[in-house]
RNA sequence: GGCGCUAUCGUCUAGGGGUCAGGACGGGUGGUUCUCAGCCAUCAAACCGGGGUUCGAAUCCCCGUAGCGCUACCA
């Protein structure tokens, strides 16, 4: 047996947590559990330029919420912290001190601002855009004198000759040429390391022993595994994750949707929905089964069923999902949902929805119609205000029925009285009037739709009515009646 | 430009020398029904191209092509 699997997600804290980084964040989570190891959480906070306010509230949020919880990283601590790099300087600096002295870097004086020139000519000239060594050669004298003088300098790590490759947990074997790998530098001029350097020197201590990782970071692994050798570590294992794209094949960005999880969460996205989702996204248990509660994925996850193409990322297949998930919630907690959502977005006045009872009523009569809780205005609004503006198209086609009026109003009689004001009585009366009219029922019901909701969906008529009540059901069917007739040019005779 | 990775329905994918190339989303049609949703049934929809190897290739190999990624004192 191996050593105890370590894994980690190591974000650095941009504000959000992006869908990609929450694929990363859950496969190594499920592969931590999967082999009862460890998941880490570490911040990869070095770059002073990016770093902002509450930049790390919103991935915890999004971790938290998804489920994912860490076994060591911020607010839980643990025996190989601190996880914010911005706290481990000593360490990259120790390590990166350990290569000069071994002649395994070297300090760089060029300006920066002058290397970017040189790589962008270079780049015209349609050359790889390498560094040129210049600081290398100098002298070690000079190079000793330079510092002295107090002159500015980065490390930069002195690529060995020859070529570089690994198996990885997902592509099997990748190898690259060292000469095309530039002599990247490990510390920057405000001693502050690179991320490369940084998250070797943190995977190393860390005792990481597989880093699951985006594909984007597939040409970095070659220059990381270098950097373990030079400082005597034995690399651990890699596994590349195929990248998430957007709808129009490329990396998916804000314009093709949305792309944090807080985003998803507030469109009333099921954290069940949005991790069986993601679960998906470049992985695939037998190409049947696609229903998994995070648990069941912690059981049978494996990296060998990892694909290596890139996946679109599809909005759609996430919608249907979520409407699996959430139809299948108990009736009050699917209408707790629907009363926080209509709070947040402040959709009515507090008063409206105040009644809990009456809302877990409504709610039941969507039924399945909703799968996201911002959906049952649509099926229910007309419960919630004083009167019903019939949309143009229904109202068009009621006008079109010469019978409409005069059978909106019988209904109307029939409701007015029948006892009791229940689903089945209303049901009755309401076929019955049908029947003595000689239509189906339908000649009935969608009248009274239109009439009632304004609409020609709805949840079932008799529910509808129900909900309204009596008095509201008898006043709106009248008040329609009433406008057919005024509108429509009075019957020949 | 260089380097790397990848290539099965529109999308997510299963399969991995002999299959009617399977499932799911989305789409079509029919049924249930007061509409819609749901549910049930059903249909259409794919192995990037070219060369090999082989009795046989979507599957193995090579070459093209395409897409994506990387090419920073960002991560």
């Amino acid at each position: 047996m191996a050593s105890k699997v370590r894994v980690r997600f190591a974000p650095s804290p941009t504000g959000y947590l992006h869908i990609g980084g929450a694929r990363t964040a859950l496969f190594n989570y499920l592969y931590a559990r999967r082999h009862q190891g460890t998941f880490v959480l570490r911040i990869e906070d070095t770059d002073q330029d990016r770093n902002v306010g509450d930049a790390l509230g919103g991935i915890l949020e999004g971790l938290k919420w998804l489920g994912l919880r860490w076994d060591e990283g911020p607010e839980v601590g643990g025996p190989h912290g601190p996880y914010f790099q911005s706290e481990r300087l000593p360490g990259y600096a120790e390590a990166a001190q350990r290569l000069l002295a071994e002649g395994k870097a070297y300090r760089c004086y060029c300006d920066p601002e002058e290397l970017k020139k040189k790589r962008e000519e270079a780049m015209a000239r349609s050359e790889p855009p390498k560094y040129d060594r210049t600081c290398f050669r100098l002298s070690k004298e000079e190079s000793e004198a330079r510092v002295a003088k107090g002159e500015p300098f980065a490390l930069r790590f002195l690529m060995p000759e020859g070529e570089t490759s690994w198996d990885d947990e997902v592509r099997g074997t990748v190898t690259f040429q060292n000469s095309i790998l530039d002599d990247l530098v490990i510390l920057r001029t405000d001693r502050h390391p690179t991320y490369n350097f940084a998250a070797v020197v943190d995977d190393a201590a860390m005792l990481i022993t597989h880093v699951l990782r985006g594909d984007d970071h597939i040409s970095n692994t070659p220059r990381q595994i270098r950097l373990y050798q030079a400082l005597g570590l034995t690399p651990p294992r890699f596994g590349h994750l195929p990248m998430i794209l957007g709808p129009d094949g490329t990396r998916l960005s804000k314009r093709q949707g949305s792309v944090s999880v807080t985003e998803f969460r507030d469109d009333g996205i099921l954290p069940q929905a949005m991790v069986n989702f993601l679960a998906l996204l470049g992985w695939a248990f037998d190409g049947e089964r696609e229903m998994f509660t995070l648990d069941e994925l912690t059981e049978v996850f494996a990296l060998d069923r990892v694909s290596k193409n890139p996946a679109i990322f599809n909005y759609e297949k996430l919608d249907w999902m979520n409407g699996e998930y959430f139809r299948a919630l108990p009736l009050p907690v699917r209408s707790d949902m629907v009363a926080a959502y209509l709070r947040e977005k402040h959709a009515l006045p507090e008063s409206a929805f105040r009644d809990r009872g009456f809302l877990e009523r409504a709610v039941e009569a969507v039924g399945d119609r909703m799968k996201r809780p911002r959906q049952f205005l649509e099926y229910a609004g007309y419960l919630f205000v004083d009167t019903v503006e019939p949309e143009p198209s229904p109202w068009t086609e009621l006008k079109a029925k010469p019978a409409a009026a005069a059978r909106l109003r019988k209904l109307a009689t029939v409701l007015a009285e029948v006892e009791p004001f229940d689903h089945d009585a209303i049901e009755k009366v309401t076929r019955g009037l049908a029947v003595s009219e000689a239509v189906k029922a339908g000649e009935v019901i969608m009248p009274a739709r239109i009439a009632l909701t304004g609409k020609k969906v709805s949840p079932g008529i008799f529910d509808v009515i129900l909900l309204l009540g009596r008095e509201r059901t008898v006043q709106r069917l009248r008040h329609a009646a009433d406008r057919l007739e005024a509108e429509s040019p009075a019957p020949a005779s």
